[in-house]
DNA sequence: GACAATTAGTTGCCAAGGCAGTATTATCTT
DNA sequence: AAGATAATACTGCCTTGGCAACTAATTGTC
């Protein structure tokens, strides 16, 4: 649990003071881990981390029904969703329950429990990311979200021209 | 090598066309991902990830001598430094060199081959980051920036307030 | 209807990162 | 000068995430 949560005390501080500006990748790097560390120490005594919040999230706003699902959502490997899920129906926060049409998915629940914890947990998420977002005007909000939209749609195109170039499906 | 080389093909296009927006942390989180994950596929040529780049990067600016000036710039653990460099060392780029003053550090130079590589990495870099940047003013990147330097500074005095909070050094 | 292709989920394996503990050397305190 | 404290680097252990291989079930094609 918490494994981010040291090195942000461990490392703060770092670059600065050399008066050398930091690249975009460096800050984008920095302040996800930010919002990360302060995520995953406020959910620590919940003992969950970023990763079990997401997937308690998507599922209780119904932003994902199945594993397969999550894993779509955020980037993430079905293997390791499966453990994920494994850990969290331990925890009876979530249910798992087999599909009767079609007997391949896995339709997933919040049980009782998960379902009575999690908007404390989103209220421990809103609140983080307030804070990272203090003295933001909602206009700049705005742009910043459209920025990172943008870059990531650049990498889309980047990404798509690569693959076409090293041979489509043939 | 290039772990992250694959799921962003598996798992484009994720969360798009549910009309939800997504929030700031997710978008963080999803440019960060397009730009190791492009980062990675185009240093596997070299047999390199990522994170050799930035230790081979700050190597060749000077803007590290150690690996501890490493990890407090890379935000990386120590262990796990050393057997990056470990690596580094076994292909040629790196060399390390016991400080004769302090007989603690061990002072890190580029070796010739890593010497010679490193204006490769350095153009595949940049190249990236402009790509991810593509259709961006001056002064948008200004923005952009300005905006991640101040979540950052938000999550470090919020990092402080928690320390503070829960007894200082006594 | 039979076969191929696709999708969902699970399991085992491997690499990487984080942490604790240790050895060595420097620095600070007294 | 002696001892406490801190910094640097390294090593072992554990957890996590990614990938490949596999099974089961569905869909599509001929």
């Amino acid at each position: 649990m918490s494994r981010r949560a040291v090195i942000g005390a461990q490392l703060q501080g770092a670059a600065q003071g050399t008066g050398e500006s930091l690249g975009v990748g460096q800050l984008m790097s920095c302040a996800r881990a930010s919002l990360l560390n302060a995520l995953d120490a406020e959910l620590e005594r919940f003992g969950l981390n970023s990763t079990h919040f997401l997937v308690l999230k998507h599922l209780g706003e119904g932003a994902a029904r199945t594993a397969a699902d999550l894993c779509r959502r955020n980037r993430y490997d079905t293997g390791a969703m499966t453990r994920i899920l494994d850990r969290l129906e331990e925890k009876g926060l979530v249910r798992r329950e087999r599909g009767r049409e079609d007997r391949r998915v896995v339709f997933l629940r919040l049980a009782p429990a998960g379902r009575a914890l999690l908007p404390r947990l989103l209220a421990v998420g809103t609140r983080i990311v307030e804070a990272h977002l203090a003295g933001f005007s909602a206009s700049e909000i705005e742009a910043f979200k459209s920025y990172l939209h943008r870059m990531i749609d650049n990498g889309q195109s980047q990404l798509d021209n690569r693959e076409s170039a090293s041979g489509g499906k043939p």
